[in-house]
Order: structure tokens, then sequence, then C-alpha cells
DNA sequence: GATGAAGTATCGCATTGTGATACAAAGTTT
DNA sequence: AAACTTTGTATCACAATGCGATACTTCATC
């Protein structure tokens, strides 16, 4: 079993201090319940596990044993958690669907999105998403999967890295400067694969030609044999909400093919479900 | 407004003692901050709205008003909630798609399931399904859309009654008949359309005859103009672990064409899956 | 600008969550 | 199979934390 060292054992649950929130009201096991949950993902990408026992819990979460063991059956009991009564470990419940359906059902930009995205998936038979900004990263909200495609690439809520994504970039090119600067400045520039840029200056040179093009071609920047492009989604004011994602697989895809074909299928998908947002208020 | 009428206003978070859960630690104050969050499922269904004000939450949770307050704010802060500065009102935030995320990365039967569905929903251009039970109710997990079905029809963490759809009637009937049956008793047997069937021993023959020919036909029993097929996803058991479930929607399909072609359908994408199930283990 | 409803802030009280400790049960090593 | 380590469960006295009545503020509506 891998091992979790000390010192990255403990999440960084420190400083986060949202600034403008403070003196709100906050109850505190509140927020201790939600690491417990975050605990899974971590356990997910960190561990490659699905399932926790109550001490990984423990460092995955920052919480003490008692503390995890409170909260985790408080979320059993809810139905957020399962527990297998054999391992004693727990997994996530299927009641965690239901706040996906929450959020998506009053979504409207993913509403719109969402039929004229399948229908340019069918153009190329390629997968096409629906990528939105929180904090430094870009979340997929909606995705049309690809039968060749691969299972992570097919799963709504993933979140990738803003600065070296196409997504992001385009997102983050429309967007007041400052508040770009804002989200590079708080992100964590660390090389993803040997291609990818780190140096501010470049990051913001690509801003600005993403801005003037309308669309961006990520090259190898976060996945190696994986060239993508990306759209804005545009508000009336030219703000992007969203950004239209298609990636390209090698080999059936290269940056000659995807300049070609996928550019033009990306910008007129974002510009069509421009449209109608604005249309839609 | 629609108004909330003050009887239906309480949620019945009365009853609800999981009875195997008896002594394990529960922390309150989790339970009620679900209980906001499930506040905007209930609120989207029975107020129609996407979001909500202070007061409404209340009503919506059962909470009183400084701990309404105390919750929203807890979850804003953490972004599970937005909220509006301008109307004051809260709505559901995008980190919620985290946990779908999180409980789909480790759904190794989603993971199975996802490309063959994919190929079963080009045979007829429908939207193809992957449901699970979850008490009363059957979710769906996994859904191929397709661009003329409504959003609704797209939304992966849909929650339908168990007892008057193919995919629920399938599954039960794939089950040990006493769980089965203790479902039935805790189903809310309503007519949702003036087809559907709340007669406990016609529910159970229905069972009875699904089990026999692997798969189910509902005919109007949860929609006007729908109806739907479904087959069970088997263990090596017997046991139901989920059903594919193919809606066939008016006018394109009726009860004959259904028959004809989505049941071949739908039996076949389940044994694919099912089989590929017991292979990878 | 008066009225009422909805949202926000305050604060003393005791309920509730806390976490150290002890116990039990699995899993490992000799 | 005994001794040991590790992981999970149960207990409980303390006080920190969440509670909710109250009062205040802001926003709609007439």
């Amino acid at each position: 079993m891998l091992e979790l060292s000390d010192d990255d054992a403990l999440p960084d649950l420190s400083a986060e201090v949202p600034a403008d929130r403070r003196g709100k009201p906050f109850v505190a096991s509140v927020g201790k319940c939600f690491q417990v949950l975050k605990a899974f993902r971590r356990g997910q990408t960190e561990l490659r596990q699905r399932d926790l026992g109550l001490t990984e819990i423990c460092k995955l979460s920052g919480l003490d044993k008692s503390a995890a063991q409170r909260f985790s059956e408080t979320l059993v009991t809810l139905g957020y958690l399962e527990k297998d009564l054999g391992t004693r470990r727990y997994r996530p419940g299927i009641a965690l669907i239901d706040f996906y359906y929450t959020f998506m059902v009053s979504h409207r930009l993913a509403q719109i999105a969402m039929p004229i995205l399948i229908e340019a998936s069918k153009v190329y038979d390629t997968t096409v998403n629906l990528c939105e900004l929180e904090g430094t990263d870009a979340i997929y909200t909606v995705r049309i999967p690809q039968a060749k495609a691969s299972y992570g690439t097919m799963l709504a809520g993933r979140r990738v890295p803003a600065f070296c994504t196409a997504p992001g970039t385009v997102i983050l090119a429309h967007m007041p400067e400052a508040e770009a600067d804002a989200v590079l400045a708080a992100s964590e520039l660390r090389k993803i694969t040997p291609h990818t840029v780190t140096d501010i200056a470049v990051l913001k040179a690509q801003m600005a030609e993403a801005r003037s093009l309308g669309y961006h071609v990520s090259d190898r920047q976060s996945q190696m044999h994986n060239v993508s492009t990306a759209a804005p989604v545009l508000r009336l004011d030219g703000r992007a909400v969203a950004a239209v994602h298609i990636p390209g697989y090698a080999p059936q895809w290269n940056l000659e093919s995807v300049q070609e074909k996928l550019v033009p299928l990306a910008v007129d998908t974002a510009r069509r479900i421009s449209d109608s947002l604005t249309e839609a208020m």
C-alpha cells in the first residue's frame, strides 16, 4: 500500500480564510464533515483507492480519530457514505449524486448549452465539454462522452488547473485583467508535463493571444499526447462565463488537424451558446 | 409566488430513525446542514425556483431562522451555496459537483457500463440510462443524452419512485422477495398518472412477470406519453444491482415499437454489462 | 414615509460536540 | 499459537460551541 508521508498528510486547511467571509456565522462541525468527504477525493488521486479506513480518513482530512469516527458515522447514517461491514472501510455513497442534480437542474447555462454541445459532438464524433472557472481550477460541468474515451474523460466534476489548460486560458483571457492576475497568482504553477508553461510572462502572452483570436490551443500542457482547444462562452459585456473545450487525442488528432477542424467547431459552438444565453435573458 | 401551505411546509424529518444506526455517533449540526442543501431540491420541485431566500429555506428545511442563517452562511463560506448579494438569495454552488465526481470515479459499475451504454444509444439514437435503487427510489446514475430530449431527461441524479417505473420494477423483481416487499411497503403508492398501478397485488404480479421475462415495459405509469422499458443488470448470484432503462417518447415510439426494438436493445445491453461486471471480478 | 416582511447581528445559556483514554478486534510477526 | 502492532469502537467529564429568543436593520409595498 502506498504510504502517506507525514508532511503532506496534513491538508492545508490552514490559511484558507476567505477574507470577505470574516464575521459570518460558521458552524465548525459542518466544515469538518466536508473535510471527511473531501478526503475521499484526495484518497482517489493520492492513494488510488476508492474506499478508506478510519485512520486514512484521519490523515487525509486532518481530523483526529474521534472526530473522523464521529463524522464518518454521521455521514453513513445520512447516506452520503457507505460502510463495508466486512472490511470496516468507508466509500462514497450514492446519495452524493443528489447534489449534482440539485446544482445542475438550476444551472441555466448548462441547460442552454447541452443540446448545442450534443450536436457539436456528432460532427467529428468527439468528446465536447463545457468548463467553468472555480478558484484556480477549471471544472467540467457538462461532458458529452464518446465511446472510445477513457472513463475519467467522461465524468463531470473533474477539475484541472486553469493556468495550463485550454479552457482555463480562454476563460482567464476574457476576464478583467486584475482578476485573471489574481487567479494566476493564487495558482500553483508546477510543471505537469515537460511542456507545461509556468512562466507568468509567457502565460500572459498566451492569454493576450487567446483574447484576440477568440480561442486557444493547448499543446501537451497538461497531458502528453493531447492537443486540445477551447473557445469562450461570453456574456453581453464580453466576460467569459465558461468555455467550450474539445480535446483531440493522438494519434487521431494532431496540432494541424485540431487547428483546421476542432478550432472552428469549438468557436462556433461557443458562439451559439453565447447567443442563446443572451437571448434567454 | 407560489405559497407554501403550513402543513406540508414541515418536512418529515420525523420518523426517519434508520433503526440499525441507533447508538452510532451522530453530529446533529451535520444533519442540519444537509437539510439546508436538500431544501434546494424541494424548492426546485415544489416552488419551481432555483434560488431561495432565508425564510424559504426555513420552511423547506424545517429549521428556525437562526439555524437556517447559520448553516446557509456556513455553506456559502465552504462554496456549496452561492449568495446573490443583490437579492440576498441563495442558490446551489458549483462546488457541489465535486461530490458527484467523488462518487462516480469510484463507481466500478458505471465505469464498466458507460461505453456499452454509449454504443446502445447510437442504435436508435435514443437516450439510454443506468438506474440504481436507493430506498424506495430509482436513481439515474449514468445517462447518455440525446439532443431532442428535455434537459431534465439528461441529468444524472434524478430520482423516480421505484414501484411505478420500469427500472424500479425490474430491479425489485430480481431481488430477494422479502426485501422487495419491504421497499413496496415503504413506498408511497400514489397515482402519478391516471394509469399508475397502486395495487400491491398487481405490482407483485408485474414483478413476477418481469422476473420471468427478464425485462419490463412501463406504459404511462409515471409519465403520460411515455412508454419505457428496462432490463436488469445482474450479479452472478442473480441479484440485480442496476437496470438499463430506455425511454420511448411519443409520437416516435409506441407500445408495439418499444416491444419490438427497444426491449431487445435494453435486454442485450444489460446482459453485456452483467457479463463485463462478472468478468471484472 | 408608514407598514410589514425579510434578512442580519447580538449574546447568555446549556446542549452538544470534543478528544483523551481505555477497550476490543483484526492483522502481522516471531 | 502467543506476543505484538495496528486499526476500529466505546466511554465520559468538560467546556467550547452551537442554540434560538430578541432586537435591530434593510428592503419592498402601499
